[in-house]
RNA sequence: GCGGAUGUGGCGGAAUUGGUAGACGCACUAGACUUAGGAUCUAGCGCCUAACAGCGUGGGGGUUCGAGUCCCUCCAUCCGCACCA
């Protein structure tokens, strides 16, 4: 029997396929296209774990069927370079990240090609080129120079702002701010100095320098995103995060909120996914409303609330420590105790304040306000659970309706007025929306929906406040005290930020000397000589953050190598979106929000057609690892198989899977690999010594690591990517598991067989039997079908089942087995190649049409039907498919099987459903 | 606490529109072949039973001739968010 001898057939099409280019995409073509996309990697250290390659391969098998079914395919890989690990490996070890990182790209390039991926690597792109961030950089300069239009609903360019400031100031206008700016005319636009107008300028950039409470995170020495923390600690290295008041560099992505709400009821993206971005954008509809402050006649107290219609049970205010009005407010007497809270808040961790949720602190500012509907007046106090950055930072206190309000209510003693029906609310707050209000004056008796459209309207008239739409989403921090990222394009100009000409793009990362902070607690970049524009200038010292180059890279891909455009506009138009785009859930709310900002961004601006980037999403789930462990005596010198340890005191313990085989230890190999375990006894059961297993994460630590180079030099790349499809659907997370693998590579050494016969390849020319036929056509078509619903795994049973029936009817016949390689070929394109080559095709496989299913095979004349007695199955009866009703009944009655089973009675019912079943009633 | 998802044999999973539950693979059992191998082939393999019958898709209830699939309710697991007013 002659072998199939993957170790020789994947190099040699491996290195065909790359010799011939098989894989270039036309930028041009008649074809439709096709964009299928992967998640490009952080090139780690560590090398591709099995998990890696479990979207690279769905994609690629899309990708490969694609192409049969006569798309124009753009399948590009890529990486994203730059990064914390690379600088903190730097730090560590004084190696420079750009020789860290290219080494790991190398390796990692190397190990996708030993996959077989058909990507078209003459599109590659890594962030870290220059000839990349050039584009990186030059996109950041068009947010910088942006604002946002509210009556327009896009972006348009700053200078235009400016003009309409020359002549009609901040009136007839609508662009969008966080925070209100004072109007002002033409006249004063023009009095401002340079300094003034850009610091307002500032408040409209879509990249702009503020001020503002960051996530500070001391160990990394840098800022993070809302997106890189978790629950108190940096999503990398799991260290510390601290609130922090700091100059940041950011982009206005809320003014973008609600497009990217909206934008998500037309991708077909995981419910999951968009529920997520849905939440963290969190609109909220309700009312700002001012409350006066007695004794401060110039000033007032801004509140939001989605619940108006409780405000007559508004009995207090509180306001986050942070904002801006409490210390103008706070009356003398109470400063003292103000200035100790101020000071016990501001040391808290993030860490401290999640931990401490629920517990009441917080202080009373000596000042009351008057609540505009009961004319009362309400104390105002400060406490932390009230947030500075949502909302407007201070809200008025329904403690009879929010829980949190009627905890700090009872812990001072605070009034609580109940104004909606239902039980009391002195024990126990009740926020239920479906009551009706009461002790509300002019809204008692409307339910919640119709009292707050009432008093938005009363509010709106009394010019206090109007109904407003508020949303959680937050500003995106965008700058990094780090080496490793694109350094913006900006220097300093007696403070005043200036963007570079376009002209002087790329702005090169400097060499420095040590990837660390400067003495004077700079970043790194302020170690390098000459960093400076026109050697006079200081330029920005921070970097951007890892997602900068990631926001936009699938657009590069469609003309890489530009150096006029970011991507001519001929080719965006005629890529236009990615049809498919697969990677990992955990990019949900950040990569995810922010491709769709920057792509409506772009759009706006007009440089591009679409107005989201990704037409499909699929997650795939995570490959997590399955550990195998060993028992060890306490006393004695044993290690005791698993179903033995009842009988005996053990430790249990990790064991390196590679000594495991299907939870049987090698002994021999295991006590060559430890030594300390030469002098001891194995207590085995029947013969063997049998581990315990468990599903964990995979990591070094645990002795679970698969690495998918093992796999491949023991089964070949063609098992390894058949295996991983058949472990289960792509978007199921599943533990990796190493049993089973030989079922596959079984299935490829039998459908190799299918072609030879002793040593011999033999392939019988004669005509297809029916039954042949058959077999064949029903296989195509399985696969066809299940191919363009991404289940894979189903679709490699097909082959197998097939497979398996040919091998039974010792069937080799070539108009049965050509089509079958060529379906075979996105799940296992080396065989599949190597097999069209043997069948005498010089064609290259990979854009040979996808084979056609001819449904007359799968016609059947009669059909076997499922004969029930009231849902029980009794028999099997076989009708022409086209049989009548009423001649069906008849046979069936007559039949001597289900006469028994009805026991004399006539059914009240015959349901008969052609191709499916019979059912009678009685 | 809020939001979302998922529960099917010893295991991974299949059942695409409400129509024979457990395809395919692993593991296991028996047999065949044999220069003993972690190879190949054949058969069996949800539970209970000698067999017929009966039971069976996390638990309970409902709709239906018929429910893994639809509805209600409870439970468990996983993920995300978490003082968001």
């Amino acid at each position: 029997m002659s072998d199939y001898n993957f170790r020789e057939i994947e190099p040699k099409w491996q290195n065909y396929w790359a010799e011939n280019g098989s894989f270039k995409a036309e930028d041009n073509s008649d074809k439709q296209k096709y964009y299928v996309l992967d998640m490009f990697p952080y090139p780690s250290g560590a090398g591709l774990h099995v998990g890696h390659p479990l979207g690279y391969i769905a994609s690629d098998i899309v990708s490969r069927y694609k192409r049969m079914k006569g798309f124009n395919v753009l399948h590009p890989m890529g990486f994203d370079a730059f990064g914390l690990p690379a600088e903190q490996y730097a730090v560590q070890t004084g190696q420079h990240p750009a020789v860290t990182t290219e080494k790991n790209i190398a390796k990692y390039k190397e190990q996708l090609k030993g996959m077989g991926f058909s990507f078209d690597w003459s599109r590659e792109v890594e962030t870290c080129d220059p000839h990349y961030y050039h584009w990186t950089q030059w996109i950041f300069l068009r947010l910088f120079d942006s604002w946002y239009d509210r009556d327009s609903n896009m972006a348009r360019p700053i200078p235009e702002l400016i003009d309409h400031f020359e002549i009609k100031g901040l009136h007839n206008i609508n662009p969008f701010v966080e925070k209100e700016v004072q109007p002002f005319g033409p006249e004063e636009w023009k009095a401002y100095s340079a300094n003034e107008k850009e610091s307002l300028l500032q408040n409209f950039r879509l990249a702009f320098r503020s001020e503002t409470t960051v996530n500070w995170c001391p160990d990394l020495g840098t800022v993070l995103a809302n997106e890189e923390v978790k629950d108190g600690f940096s999503e990398r290295g799991g260290f510390p995060v601290i609130k922090k008041k700091m100059w940041q560099w950011s982009l206005r992505i809320t003014a973008y909120a609600d497009r990217l709400l909206q934008g998500l009821d037309t991708i077909d993206w995981p419910e999951p996914v968009k529920e997520m971005q849905r939440n963290w954008i969190g609109k909220s509809f309700g009312a700002e409303i001012d409350f006066s402050i007695t004794g401060h006649s110039d000033k007032s107290l801004k509140i939001f609330t989605t619940r108006p219609d409780t405000i007559f049970g508004a009995t207090f205010m509180v306001m986050a420590p942070e904002h801006e009005l409490v210390r103008s407010i706070v009356s003398e007497d109470h400063e003292n105790e103000l200035d100790k809270y101020l000071n016990e808040v501001e040391k808290k961790s993030e860490r401290d304040r999640i931990s401490g949720t629920g517990k009441v602190t917080g202080v009373f500012l000596g000042v009351n306000a008057v609540n505009p509907f009961t004319k009362v007046e309400i104390p105002i106090y400060v406490s932390d659970y009230v947030l500075v950055g949502y909302g407007t930072g201070a809200i008025m206190a329904v403690p009879g309706h929010d829980e949190r309000d009627h905890a700090f209510a009872r812990h001072f003693g605070l009034k609580i007025r109940q104004v909606v029906e239902g039980p009391d609310v002195q024990e126990e707050a009740n926020d239920a929306k479906d009551a009706k209000i009461i002790n509300s004056e002019f809204i008692s008796g409307l339910l919640p929906k119709d009292a707050i459209q009432s008093i938005c309207e009363k509010v709106e008239e009394l010019g206090i406040g109007k109904a407003t739409i508020n949303y959680r989403l937050r500003d995106a921090v965008f700058g990094r005290q780090r080496y490793w990222g694109e350094p913006f394009p900006i220097y300093f100009k007696e403070g005043i930020p200036i963007p570079l000409e376009d002209s002087d793009l790329p702005l090169i990362l400097p060499e420095i000397d040590e990837f660390k902070p400067t003495q004077e607690g700079d970043p790194p970049l302020g170690r390098a000589e000459d960093w400076l524009f026109d050697r006079n200038y200081n330029y920005e010292l921070s970097t951007m953050p890892g997602w900068a180059g990631s926001s936009w890279y699938w657009f590069r891909y469609m003309d890489p190598h530009n150096d006029q455009a970011f991507a001519d506009r001929d080719k965006t138009d005629y890529w236009g979106q990615v049809d498919l785009y697969i990677g990992g859930a955990e990019h949900s709310t950040g990569h995810l929000l922010y491709c769709r900002f920057w792509t409506k961004f772009l759009k706006d601006l007009g440089l591009i057609s679409v107005d989201e980037p990704m037409k499909k999403l699929v997650n795939q789930g995570m490959i997590q690892g399955r550990s195998n462990f060993i028992f060890r005596d306490n006393k004695a010198k044993k290690l005791v198989s698993k179903n033995l340890t009842k009988d005996f005191n053990t430790v249990k313990l990790h064991v390196d899977i590679q000594y495991v085989k299907n939870d049987y230890l090698d002994i021999e190999s295991f006590k060559k690999a430890y030594e300390e375990y030469d002098d001891y006894e194995f207590v085995l059961e029947d013969g063997k010594y049998v581990c315990s297993w468990e599903v964990e994460k995979m990591s070094k630590s645990k002795f679970n690591v698969v690495n998918p180079d093992d796999i491949i030099e023991r089964y070949g790349a063609d098992t390894l990517r058949l295996y991983e499809m058949f472990l289960g659907p792509i978007t199921d997370a599943k533990p990796w598991d190493t049993h089973g693998i030989d079922g596959v590579f079984r299935f490829l050494r039998k459908f190799w067989n299918l072609f030879h016969y002793k040593d011999n390849f033999a392939v019988k020319e004669e005509p297809a039997s029916e039954e042949e036929n058959k077999i064949l056509h029903k296989t195509l078509k399985k696969v066809e079908e299940d191919i363009e619903r991404l289940s894979f795994n189903t679709a490699i049973s097909a082959f197998m089942i097939c497979t398996n029936e040919l091998g039974k009817i010792d069937s080799s016949k070539r108009s049965v087995l050509e089509p079958l390689v060529i379906a075979l070929s996105p799940f296992a394109p080396h065989i599949a190649s190597e097999l069209w080559q043997k069948l005498g095709h010089d064609s290259d496989l990979n854009f040979e049409p996808f084979p056609k299913f001819n449904s007359e095979f799968l016609s059947e004349d009669n059909f076997e039907y499922p004969v029930m007695v009231n849902g029980k199955l009794r028999t099997k009866i076989a009708f022409p498919l086209d049989a009548k009703a009423e001649n069906v009944q008849k046979a069936v009655l007559e039949n001597e099987i289900i006469k028994k089973w009805l026991d004399g009675n006539s059914p009240k019912k015959v349901i008969f459903v052609p191709k499916k079943i019979i059912n009678l009633v009685i």
